[in-house]
DNA sequence: CAAGATATCTGATGGGTGTAATCTAAAGTT
DNA sequence: AACTTTAGATTACACCCATCAGATATCTTG
């Protein structure tokens, strides 16, 4: 109806990324509307290129926000307390247990997001993801220790967390779904 | 313009199925449009629904059909040599290569459509996936020997595969993305 | 060979899509 | 207080979508 104050319309940004972030992990880019995400902030559809160049814009700028809740997630971890193998532990666990299977929307990114990033036609998307990845990488090394090999670990740990969470949410309500969680956590513990 | 024979019909059918699979694992459901999938076997869209009750129904028929490709593969890799852990490792290597990742429309479809199917509203989509990833775990297991562990094993594998394919989908481009399949084929030759 | 079945085409329907121009009222600026 | 800027609403555009109805011409079957 009328014009916001540029806090406001700060806010309002935030909220559309943040909202949009949620609904690209649960239902993927092409299954989230311009107007779906402007209608999450309280807004109609016809400001939204005052605040994004255009779709791809907007759901490059949800991917990376996408990142902040695993990012946030292992940077609480590692501070909780810094003996190593039992942060690492406490990670496993939360990762792969089913709240965080039945919980895309507010889940890791890294998981919910790399098809999605594979079929991208827009440069801006993959290298907010491939950014992500990367940093998720180099928090991982630091909870593992951060000794000579822990890089090449965080990467193994990565491809084991992700591969199980994916697999295990495609079968979701099939035995099979949580015997892929299990085997995965069982396959991180030794070592 | 007219009418085709029955096997005809057929061979459309299977056409049409046949394309789907392929852009669906290359661009996701989503993104693959009635009209496109008939097409691809050189007819127009209004004949579709004398072929399938909805796209839904085609899309889970492609799912069924995209499996063939890494079952008819394992199936392959199995009768060629029938040691063990020579055929497992041509299949990590083949499996992990660059050229399967740039090539998911015709690689495997677990890789491919498991996010897909994790966010399916359809149920039979949801069964197709699941039918053919508990096929590929049996055939793995069966390449693996079949011993008391081998079907842990097969799960385990098969998440370490297809977390680093994927992962290495989205970030194609960037050096992490060699690393991964490299790190991963690694971590698989040792046990 | 006649009669019925049906695979395909043409065309229409109703709805959703991303994008953009215009307007207006309030916020920022001087 | 006067002026400029702009966030957001309204509306429209052009397009694509899944689905369906009707017509047509060929296949299949008796």
């Amino acid at each position: 109806m009328s014009r916001s104050s540029q806090a406001d319309a700060a806010r309002h940004r935030e909220e559309v990324v943040d909202a949009t972030s949620r609904m690209l992990r649960e239902r993927g880019a092409a299954n989230v509307s311009v107007q779906e995400a402007m209608s999450a902030a309280g807004l109609t559809h016809g400001g939204f290129y005052k605040h994004f160049r255009s779709k791809d814009d907007l759901v490059a700028a949800a991917t990376r926000d996408a990142f902040g809740d695993i990012l946030g997630r292992l940077d609480r971890v590692a501070a909780e307390s810094p003996d190593g193998p039992t942060a690492r532990d406490r990670l496993v666990t939360e990762y792969l247990s089913p709240e965080h299977r039945d919980a895309p929307g507010t889940g890791c990114a890294n998981a919910a997001l790399a098809t999605d990033a594979a079929r991208a036609t827009s440069p801006e998307l993959r290298a907010a993801f491939t950014d992500g990845l990367r940093a998720t990488v180099d928090r991982l090394a630091a909870v593992e220790g951060g000794g000579p090999d822990a890089r090449a670990h965080a990467l193994v740990d990565l491809v084991v967390l992700v591969g199980s969470l994916t697999l295990a949410r495609a079968t979701t309500g099939d035995p099979v779904s949580d015997e892929l969680l299990a085997l995965a956590r069982e396959h991180l513990a030794q070592r």
